[in-house]
This record gives C-alpha cells, sequence and structure tokens, in this order.
DNA sequence: CGTATCTGTAACAAGTACAGTTACTGCGTG
DNA sequence: CACGCAGTAACTGTACTTGTTACAGATACG
C-alpha cells in the first residue's frame, strides 16, 4: 500500500513549521525516516503542483510557497496518489446480461465512494494537521 | 489494485438475479471473464461471512442465502478487502518533533477519510445493484 | 458402486507496484 | 574551481494480486 500521501503530508508539515527556512532533502529524509531520493521524488510531484519552491546548489533546499491554510489534504492527496482506490475488473462477458452492465453500475458507486473519502479530506488543510502536531506535541509535555 | 470488491459485487449480483438457482464457479468466471479458481476463492469468503451456500459434488454449486436488501456493500467490501486505503509510513523519527506525532494525527485523518468511504458504500446494498442493473439494461434495449 | 462433476485448497508462476539504493548530471554558492 | 545540493534514471528486493495447475473430498446419477 501506497504511503505517498502519508509521507507528503509529513514533508509539508516539516516545511510548514519551518516558514522560509531551506531545508534539504537529506535533512527531511532523517525526520521520515527514509531515503533522500524518496523525498525529492515526492517533492517534484509538489514543487509541480506550485506548493514548493526549490533551490539548488550549495545552501539550497526546499520551502513551502503557499499558505498552508489554503492548501487541503484533499488536494495534496490528488497530487501524489492517482487513480481510484477501488479497482474494477476490465473485461466482464458482454454476452451475460450482468457482465454486461456491471461495469458502468459499479463505476458510479466507486466514484460516489472516493468522492465521499475525498470531500473527507478536503475539510482539513495543511495549516490544521500542523495545529494539531503542535496540540499534541504540547500534551506529551 | 485489487478488483476483488467488483468481482465479489459482480458474483453476488449473479446470485441474486438467479435465485434459489445452483450456479457453478465454472459458470461464474465465464460471466466475470476470469478463472474458475478466482471465483472460488472469493466465494469462500462470501461463505464464511454467511451470504452465500454451496453444495459440493455433482449438480453442485453456489447460491445466495441472505435477502439481498440487507446486505450493503460496506459489509461486501470489508469481507473481501481488508485493511487501510492509505498508508501510514511506519517509523518517523521520533526525535523530531513533527516526525514523533505525525503518525498520530494522520492516523484520525485517514480514519475519518476511510469512514467516509464506508458509509457511502453502507448507503447502497445489492438489491439496489440488481436494481440498477435491469434499469440499465432496459435502456440498451 | 463406480464415475462424472463440482467445491475447497494448496502450490506455483507471472505481472505489477512500491520503497529503497546507487549513480550520475546540472546548478549555484563560496 | 570545488563543494553541496536538487533532479532523475536505472536497478533491486519485496510484497501483493491474479491466473493456473493439481489434487483431495463430496455428491448425484446411472
Amino acid at each position: 500500500m501506497s504511503q505517498r500521501f502519508s509521507v507528503a503530508v509529513h514533508i509539508l508539515a516539516l516545511l510548514a513549521s519551518e516558514p522560509s527556512k531551506l531545508l534539504t532533502s537529506e535533512w527531511i529524509a532523517s525526520s521520515v525516516n527514509t531515503n533522500a531520493v524518496v523525498v525529492r521524488r515526492l517533492l517534484g510531484l509538489l514543487r509541480r503542483a506550485g506548493w514548493v519552491k526549490t533551490r539548488a546548489g550549495r545552501e539550497g533546499g526546499f520551502e513551502l510557497a503557499v499558505d498552508p491554510s489554503a492548501l487541503t489534504l484533499r488536494e495534496v492527496y490528488q497530487a501524489v496518489e492517482e487513480g481510484r482506490i477501488i479497482g474494477i475488473h476490465a473485461a466482464p462477458n458482454p454476452r451475460c446480461p450482468v457482465g454486461s452492465c456491471i461495469g458502468a453500475a459499479l463505476g458510479s458507486v466507486v466514484a460516489s465512494a472516493q468522492e465521499a473519502m475525498l470531500a473527507e479530506l478536503g475539510k482539513r488543510s495543511l495549516a490544521d494537521v500542523v495545529k494539531e502536531l503542535s496540540v499534541r506535541r504540547e500534551r506529551k509535555g
């Protein structure tokens, strides 16, 4: 199962909690506990979406380029995790009355289920996540 | 991506549209356009859930054992497709203020998103699917 | 009673997706 | 120019899913 959404939110939360600071992929990778290339791959997607700015070369790194309260988790999910959640079998028998229509019927079911999930993600912004992190941190002491 | 849910609904729709008839895995497989063993594997899960009855041996096969209007797509999904939709990276750095809390914060986000999806699937029953199939069939002529 | 037919299930192969890793190019600062 | 960083291609290992073969057990039928 893909962890891209999870890691992407982690990365964005890091960038949001260190605004206008350049973080290197190596530094981010040590927080996520993964390889720096994995981080750069994901940040490539976020950069193309316009949410992150990059500076190459010495003293380079990544920084957030949007207001965290204007970026929903739905957008993040859709940027890094493409396609459908629920697979539909491709080629049922068209000569069977069920087989010939099940694809279309399931398509609408799956679409509405996926939209419900995305709508729920759309209720939360990156700022909400950052805020929740600080609350949880305080609780720990 | 797993197509088990999709195929399971297809199979259940077949059984529901031929009530009190025994359908063989071979016959079902030809409608789904897959191998009979794949069908039997899925039907094993549905049998253990109590929704399908089996008769082995000659003249054997599968038949529905529940009222289609009492079986929601949510139940079917959960029977054949276990685990979470969205993965969470397992071991972020506990010494990082973000890394130490991101798992819990993401957990609640992912749980609510998944619940929203399941709730949407819970709005539809197998009977709804069968009804939609017959509507689509009529539209085709 | 034997045979044909069907389920149940194990075992294996093939395809696919993802994370991790190495290696390299190119950019930009000091 | 050298160092440190992003960007990206390529390869590996692992895990999951589907498809397939094989076979044991069950059951109706002649």
